[in-house]
DNA sequence: ATTAACCTTATCGTTAAGGTGAAAGTAGGA
DNA sequence: TCCTACTTTCACCTTAACGATAAGGTTAAT
């Protein structure tokens, strides 16, 4: 059991970032103490990691809200599974089409790189012939 | 030439993310006249699109400002061109990385279909065979 | 028992990415 | 010419995701 600046400097965020998600709804502390203090473990590590990564791709903290129980927790009645089930479903059909995009962009990237790369390359070797000077 | 409102209808954005985007240097208008009156061309209907993928998987407008314009104009000096060169990779990098979260995140999904899934034919064939109650 | 280093809630501030509306100038078709 | 549907700049408003600070309680080692 870790105290919120333990885990807070384990996960590489600040206090306030952690009670901020708990106000958000994203997880609770493991146990609070009569005293108002949060007690947290190893499970809330691997939440907030996960967290961040998906804030990274791009969602934002309400739609990460929306799918993060999803991964941790699955004992739910057969009514909520089939609703998750398409939940589930959309937000892959929604991840693929930005594995797309970026795969789309790398691919530009890299024909801008060799491009870029043989083109300096071009230059250098005018470069070496004449004397060299402008550009 | 169009006219701000109908790019902006073309593109799916508001005038106002347009202008915002002028504003912030992502891009200008092909011209200007001399009323004031801002006109576009097709062009800048690619670059508006671009600009919206960026964002969409994760880019914030000034990231973004310093990567777009090496998608649409590569006529440059050669040290502006290493920096470019090493600018590319730089990105292309924090997109393989952005990339492969996704693959996990997506891996991790089809898991969770999989078993959520399985779980429900479980339950099913169980209400079948007896009257079919809880859960 | 004191003290440094934590923790609590509460509130105000900040940045990004626009939305909204005012007041005024234009375009172009009837 | 006139009217409607644009367009301009300007300025204030909003939401998300925290940062910063205040004012006070707690812990644990000395």
């Amino acid at each position: 059991m870790f105290k919120i600046g333990e885990i807070a400097k384990q996960a590489g965020v600040t206090t306030r970032t952690l009670r901020y998600y708990e106000q958000l709804g994203l997880f609770v502390p493991s146990n609070v103490n009569t005293n108002g203090y949060r007690y947290y473990n190893d499970d809330t590590l691997v939440v907030i990691n996960r967290i961040r990564d998906l804030q990274r791709v791009g969602l934002s903290l309400e739609e990460i809200k929306d799918v993060i129980g999803l991964y941790f927790h699955q004992k739910k009645k057969v009514e909520a599974k089939e609703k998750t089930l398409n939940y589930l479903q959309v937000h892959l059909n929604d991840i693929d089409s930005k594995i797309t995009l970026l795969n789309n962009v790398k691919k530009e990237l890299k024909e801008q790189i060799q491009s870029t790369q043989s083109r300096l390359v071009q230059l250098k070797e005018k470069g070496r012939k004449n004397g060299g000077s402008k550009n």
